[in-house]
RNA sequence: UCCGAAGUAGCUCAGUUGGUUAGAGCAUCUGACUGUUAAUCAGAGGGUCGUAGGUUCAAGUCCUACCUUCGGAGCCA
């Protein structure tokens, strides 16, 4: 194979001549002298490029590039005199193509003109730096589920029908067979693997047509769900709290570099030890309401209301997973959940049915719900009967309750949304930096 | 979908109570400089002021509609 040479291991050719395939990212001129940041994906490189010490011809190169241009460069690796770096020497550059003025400047840009480009954006050092530790988060999602036993079980993308609410999903036509959906979850399926299998997980992208337009929503964004035979929602919760500390260890150890560059505070991060917080969603309405966090509510008219104490039964907002959250310096776990605010499929406390063994995950630092997940129903009468309830239709879940039939056990599972965790992990202002292409209410190009 | 905000040079923005030739920085181009770090310095080019209509002697500025985008809410991972 062709020896090759990357940025982030040239400290291992100091003094030897190397040759660097690249791009020009930026370059200054001092007289008979000249400094091209050279970058490769894996770093960037400050270039010397002496008059006296190239041929006329590399000189004349040089004085031609704008930045992206795209160049192989030869020189030998030295210490940087002033700072704690490499440099290369330059002795000779081929160029491949002068490009086009490159619209990235290195000032700043409004999000709008970004997101047109996003294309190049993804060029710059903050989103090659998210990117890298998106790749940890996976990367270590996947070693966990590996190292504990957990088997790869991926779940369609097309789906017959809807596994939680049925008008926030998208539809294309399949066939002759009528209209199918993006899916929204594998959970259901993960189930049916996880009776074949004991542990699995499926990951992949999922769909959501929410018409939500916040710094917390993806219409279409990736999601691991572990599924487990075997488990309440005790072990579910244990289960969650070591993977989520197993993933933040994973990029503090591996991906300090980046974290630099996004000017993360790692003691933030570092912070993120069992045991977390387990608090019930009863406990979180009186922080809630010792706190006077109103809940608001739009009337008729169209004025909003703000009602004290936080009603039982409704769903968090914003402000109140806020409140709940800001006493902590890690994950806070929030279960037994109003069944009514929660989908069919999550089990009843058979101690208090009005609750499901449902848990959320809210991070620190204001990110939100990164997990949800639960113990399932495994009963077949309750199943069914939550289904009827729902007006879901009972055709379509004929195979499901089948779990049920032929040898149903307690089980668990959670989801988690991986580009919350990034961004959660980045200190990203929002969701739309932590996937190469997002795809927003707004904006599905490029 | 609802509430709020913004559209002026390639980019980020300024533009006064409506007033005569629309400004700056960066980027681009030309030049100076042998250690630059968002380099600096000198010069040049670059505009359908989102679109359409209206008020006025006069509109970037005021009014109406539309378009686009941004921020937030609900829903959720």
């Amino acid at each position: 194979m062709k020896k090759r040479y990357y940025i982030d291991k040239i400290a291992d050719y100091v003094g030897r001549e190397v040759t660097i395939q690249g791009w020009l990212y930026n370059i200054r001129t001092s007289g008979k002298l000249m400094f091209p940041q050279l970058r490769d994906g894996t770093g960037i490189i400050q270039g010397v490029v002496s008059q006296k010490e190239v041929t006329e011809q590399v000189w004349e190169d040089f004085k031609k590039l704008t930045q992206e241009s795209s160049i192989i460069v030869t020189g030998t690796v030295s210490k940087h005199p002033k700072k704690d770096e490499f440099e290369l020497q330059v002795k000779d550059i081929k160029i491949i193509q002068i490009a086009e003025p490159y619209p990235i400047t290195p000032k700043d840009h409004g999000v709008e003109f970004l997101a047109d480009h996003r294309h190049l954006w993804v060029r710059s050092p903050k989103q090659v730096a998210i990117l890298k530790v998106r790749e940890e988060i996976i990367k270590a999602c996947r070693d966990y589920m590996y190292e504990n036993g957990f088997t790869l079980f991926d779940s369609p993308i097309f789906t017959p029908n809807a596994a939680e609410g049925t008008t926030t999903l998208f539809s294309t036509d399949y066939f002759d067979l009528g209209k199918v959906y993006l899916a929204q979850t594998g959970q259901l399926y993960a189930e049916a693997g996880a009776m074949a299998l004991g542990k699995v997980y499926d990951f992949g992208p999922t769909f959501r047509a929410e018409r939500s337009k916040t710094r917390r929503h993806l219409n279409e964004f990736w999601m691991i769900e572990p599924e487990m035979a075997f488990y309440d929602l005790y072990d579910d919760m244990d289960l969650i709290e070591d993977f989520i500390v197993y993933i933040v260890e994973r990029v503090l150890k591996n991906r300090s570099k980046e974290l630099a560059i996004l000017e993360r505070d790692i003691s933030k991060l570092e912070a993120v030890k069992k045991p977390f917080p387990r608090i019930t969603y009863d406990e979180a309405v009186d922080i809630i309401n010792k706190k006077n966090v109103p809940l608001i509510r739009k009337k008729a008219d169209g004025s909003e209301e703000e009602i004290r104490p936080f009603p039982w039964g409704e769903d968090f907002g914003a402000p109140h997973e806020e409140a709940v959250v800001e006493d902590y310096d890690r994950p806070v776990m929030v279960y037994n959940w109003p069944s009514e605010a929660k989908a069919f499929y999550m089990k009843r406390d058979p101690d208090n049915p009005k609750v499901v063994r449902g848990v959320d995950v809210l991070a620190p630092e204001g990110y939100g719900e990164i997990v949800g997940g639960s113990e399932r129903e495994d009963d077949l009468e309750l199943l069914s009967s939550r289904i009827k309830e729902h007006n879901l239709p009972m055709e379509a879940f004929e195979w499901y309750l089948d779990l049920r039939r032929f040898g149903s056990v307690p089980h668990s599972g959670f989801g988690m949304g991986i580009e919350r965790v990034v961004s959660w992990i980045c200190k990203l202002d929002h969701l739309r930096e932590a996937i190469p292409f997002p795809r927003l209410m707004y904006r599905n190009r490029p």
